[in-house]
Order: structure tokens, then C-alpha cells, then sequence
RNA sequence: GGGUCGUUAACUCAGUCGGUAGAGUAUCUGCCUUUUAAGCAGAGAGUCGUUGGUUCGAGCCCAACACGACCCA
């Protein structure tokens, strides 16, 4: 259907000139409304049934019309605003002729100011009688219906802006989102943690094990890489000086979508000189649990119809001991490399050539573990072979001083006491690249300047990452991490601008 | 990358066996000064995702493609 066909279209066209040859304004910018709905629906009590209309002080206000049922000579309308809705009632003897007539001309999605005082209906809702009506913006397309709203699920990720206007839980949503955000940099900060801002380009794209994203910078002439991680350069503060520092940013990895995955994705990373990751598991516990009972009220929080208790103290298990109570694993099979890889091929998980015990056990636990671990657990001892940038073990050099946090059967966080050793360094991340081979998600050059500044000293540290997108869902009871994201990637549609799908 | 499902009016959805394209909301007209999914009466509104095929005839059957959802890798 084309843009002129489209009767509605027309119609809305056609008010916005009627509205214009009346004199008005139809984009105006010289209204301020004094009041906010919040600060009208906070006089509720000081307005009674035997206010009467027209009486008491005036307020102004503004906002978007939604809802409007007109008679012949008066009308009844919802406007919604940032902070609620209220309803209006604009009477033609108290505007007059010239006024109501440029009312009759709004529609549903205008925007407008009115000014007026409050008064009680019948059926005793707070109302704003106007004395005033001022028409701000005209609405060329039709709102979604009041009913059913908008639930197509394409239009509301590709419309975001539609899906924010009529679904009021979805900006309760990215509300919280924003809230558990702030919260996050008031308990970091709170403790003496410095928010930084390191490269989203990088030369080399280094800090974790997945596909970058390429782009060029024509001045330099060179490739750059967008970030996969800031591990690397957080690491280089501490080495500066910095002792605890994080940093809340996007990572970018060049990768498949799915419910839990968008190519761009908010982490934060912090890192503390002189912890291990045992202060850290304590630090998350409190940091989660604060979080959510300030932003749900509660440390028990209900996620797609499970239950699951945040409060503190997590169960905490080794890799062996979550794959033994959880999969039910004998601790000899795991304690046996040989019988470990029969395992892995027992359960048919494809290994590369090189790949060893250690990645066999991961592999293991990602199969039979991972998914069942609803309430919070820490998952600690992972192996040195899949762990590169983490510290070894002091008793058992095989396995890393590393945890993993799962929540409703996801990876929330992942830490580890850090690597400061630069020659392990270098030795576990040449290693990485040798093996590589087919794996285009190493990164086939080795941050030389790393070890360089490994060289130099890095404090004994502990660092952490943690899915802000994955622990907004958990808060926020959403399915998909499209509902956490406000403008989630999706293909281009073909013509945007008739509302086609 | 594979599988399943979906795409019909601005929105939410029906559409039987292949035989004239339907409803509610929204919109328009008339009446209506306390309504709130306002009401009553009437009207208009469609490239049935796209392209091809089968057929006398396709929203419906077949194929490819596009976009999306879910599951799997």
C-alpha cells in the first residue's frame, strides 16, 4: 500500500492543515508546563467529591493524548506524560467555540498541553478540567490499538519508540535496567573503585576468546578491531598504579543471536590489586543481593515461573564436585584424564585434535551441568588449559584460582584471581595461538605490549566481568536479551515507513 | 548453518473443501455536556510478505526467496 493511499494517513494530514488554516501552530515550542502527572495525581487527597470543577488552583500540564472519547460538546481524555497518566475533561463552555473546535481536530497520540484545575467524577477519578488546551504536536500515524496493544514482537524491537509508548511495563523494564546500572557504579564506587574508559578499537583484539569485528582507520591506514574485551587494558592500570578500577561498556563480538546473545553486549569488568577471587566471590554475592532487593524489593526473585533465592551465601562447588553432585560424574572418572576424554566421546562432544582433559571437563560441565543450576552458584577450579589469562592453582597447577557465577542455569560472571607472571603469560597465550588452527576465534597475534607491561609488575589482582544484559533479564523477568536491549539488532526490513513488517 | 512455526486493514486476529476478503479496535459522518474497552446509527479502509508454478479459478496447494519467533549447531 502506498504512503498516499493510505486513508488514515490522509485523514491525519488533512486535521494537521485544518489545524493550521485555524491559526495553530501544529509543532509549537512555547508551552512549559509547570507540573508533571506525578505532581497531579500527589493532590489526590487535598481534591474530594465536593470539589467543585473549575474551582481551586490551576496546574499545567503535557503530554501525549491516549485515550479519547468525545460527545458533541465536551470530551474526556487520557494524556500520559514520563510519570503517569491522568485524565482530562475539556467542556466547550468553559474553553469556548473557537478553543474546542481546534480541540475537536486532536487525535489519539497528539501532543498537548491543557491547563485547569482538578476535580472528582462521578465515578471518582482525579481529573484535570482544562481552561486551557494548547495543541504541541500533531500525530501523523494512528497509535497501535488500546485494547490489545502492540504485541507483534518484530514491530516492537524494530519500533521501539511504539513499543515504549503503549506498553507501560516495557518502560518499567528499561527503567530498572538503568536503576541496577546506577546501583552497580554506587556500590563500585562506594568502595573505592575508579570508573575508566578504555579502547572500543583495538589493534588486536585480545582479552577473551572470540570473533572481533573488523573496521579500518583510513588516516593510520590500519585495521582495528572492535573490542571483545577490556581485560587487557584494566590489567594496564592496575600495573599503573590504579588499584581498583571498572569499567561498564559495550563488548562486540562477531557471533550468532540468540535469546541470551546480541552481537553488542554491556559488560562490566573491575579489577582489584591484592584480592584474590575469593574476595570477589563474597564482593558479587553482596553486590547481586543489595541489587536486587532494591530494584524488585526482594532477594527472591521469580524468573520465567522458577523461584530463585539470591540471598547470601551462594554454594560455591569445584568444577569436579558440580560435575559429580549435579551430573552425578564418579570423582575417580574425573580424576582420571584418560577417562574423562571417554566421557566426552561417550556423550558425543566433538574435541579438536589438541584439545585435552581439561577442555573435555568444560565441555562436560557446559552438557550436563550448566543449565541446572538455577539458584546462585559460584563454580570454581576451572582448567588451566581453557583459563589462559588466570592465575594457576598453588596446590594443583592444572586447574585455575578462577569461578564462574550461574543464575537460572547461565553464566552471569566469570573472575579469576589474575596472571601476573609474564613468562606464563606469554608461554599460555603463544600456546593458544599455535593451537589455534582452524579456530578463527583466536586472535592470531600475540599483545606484545601486554607482556611488556607484565614485565613491569602487576600487583597480585582479582578481576571480574559480569553480563549486565544477562543480569537485567534475571531482574527483570524478561525471556529474550532483545527485551533488555532498547534497539536489539535485527535485519533491515525492506521499506521502512508504511508500518509493513 | 539446520529444523519447526509464523507473515491477511493502522493495531489485535478469524478466514471451513481451492469458488465475491471478514470481525473488533482505530478512522470518517450524524446524534450525544460526568465518560473511561463510552453509547447508538451509518460509511470508508486490503499488492492476503515477495516472485514464480499448478488450476477454469489460489489468502488457501507446490517451489524459491525475504523478514521474524522458537529450538538445535
Amino acid at each position: 500500500m502506498s504512503e498516499e493511499l493510505n486513508q488514515i494517513l490522509r485523514q491525519r494530514q488533512q486535521k494537521a492543515a485544518d489545524l493550521t488554516d485555524l491559526g495553530v501552530n501544529i509543532y509549537a515550542n512555547d508551552f512549559k508546563p509547570a507540573e508533571s502527572v506525578r505532581d497531579l495525581l500527589a493532590m489526590a487527597e487535598e481534591v474530594t467529591d465536593e470539589t467543585e470543577p473549575g474551582q481551586g488552583p490551576t496546574y499545567t500540564i503535557a503530554g501525549r493524548i491516549i485515550a479519547l472519547r468525545k460527545f458533541g460538546k465536551a470530551s474526556f481524555l487520557h494524556i500520559q506524560d514520563e510519570s503517569g497518566r491522568i485524565q482530562i475533561y475539556v467542556k466547550r463552555d468553559v474553553v469556548g467555540d473557537d478553543a474546542y473546535a481546534i480541540f475537536k481536530k486532536l487525535d489519539i497520540g497528539d501532543i498537548a498541553g491543557f491547563g485547569g484545575a482538578l476535580f472528582r467524577t462521578n465515578k471518582g477519578e482525579l481529573t484535570l478540567q482544562a481552561d486551557l488546551v494548547k495543541p504541541l504536536t500533531k500525530s501523523l500515524r494512528p497509535l497501535p490499538e488500546k485494547f490489545h496493544g502492540l504485541t507483534d514482537i518484530e514491530t516492537r524491537y524494530r519500533q521501539r519508540y511504539l513499543d515504549l509508548i503503549v506498553n507501560p511495563e516495557v518502560r518499567e523494564t528499561f527503567r530498572k535496567r538503568v536503576e541496577i546500572i546506577r546501583l552497580i557504579r554506587d556500590f563500585l564506587t562506594n568502595r573505592g573503585f575508579m570508573e575508566v574508559e578504555t579502547p572500543m578499537m583495538q589493534a588486536i583484539a585480545g582479552g577473551a576468546t572470540a570473533k572481533p569485528f573488523k573496521t579500518h582507520h583510513n588516516a593510520l591506514g590500519m585495521d582495528l578491531y572492535l573490542r571483545i574485551a577490556p581485560e587487557l587494558y584494566l590489567k594496564r592500570l592496575l600495573i599503573g598504579g590504579f588499584e581498583k578500577v571498572f569499567e561498564i561498556n559495550r563488548n562486540f563480538r562477531n557471533e550468532g543471536l540468540s535469546t541470551r546473545h546480541n552481537p553488542e553486549f554491556t559488560m562490566l569488568e573491575f579489577y582489584q590489586a591484592f584480592a584474590d577471587y575469593h574476595d570477589l566471590m563474597d564482593l558479587t554475592e553482596e553486590m547481586i543481593s543489595w541489587i536486587a532487593s532494591e530494584v524488585t524489593g526482594s532477594m527472591v526473585v521469580n524468573y520465567q515461573g522458577a523461584e530463585v533465592d539470591l540471598s547470601p551465601p551462594w554454594k560455591r562447588y569445584t568444577m569436579d564436585e558440580a560435575l559429580t553432585e549435579v551430573a552425578g560424574i564418579a570423582a575417580a572418572d574425573l580424576a582420571d584424564p584418560q577417562r574423562v576424554m571417554a566421557l566426552a566421546e561417550k556423550h558425543q562432544i566433538k574435541l579438536e585434535t589438541e584439545a585435552g582433559p581439561g577442555k573435555a571437563k568444560t565441555e562436560l560441565f557446559e552438557l550436563l551441568v550448566e543449565e541446572k543450576l538455577i539458584n546462585p552458584t559460584f563454580v570454581t577450579s576451572y582448567p588451566t588449559e581453557v583459563s589462559p589469562l588466570a592465575r594457576r592453582n598453588e596446590e594443583n597447577p592444572e586447574v585455575t584460582d578462577r569461578f564462574e557465577l550461574f543464575i537460572t542455569g547461565r553464566e552471569i560472571a566469570n573472575a579469576f584471581s589474575e596472571l601476573n607472571d609474564p613468562v606464563d603469560q606469554k608461554k599460555r597465550l603463544e600456546k593458544q595461538i599455535a593451537e589455534r588452527g582452524a579456530d578463527e576465534e583466536i586472535f592470531p597475534e600475540l599483545d606484545e605490549d601486554f607482556i611488556r607491561a607484565l614485565e613491569y609488575g602487576m600487583p597480585p589482582a582479582a578481576g571480574q566481568g559480569i553480563g549486565i544484559d544477562r543480569l537485567v533479564m534475571l531482574l527483570t523477568d524478561s525471556p529474550s536479551i532483545r527485551d533488555v536491549i532498547l534497539f536489539p539488532h535485527l535485519r533491515p526490513e525492506k521499506s521502512a515507513g508504511n508500518g509493513s513488517r
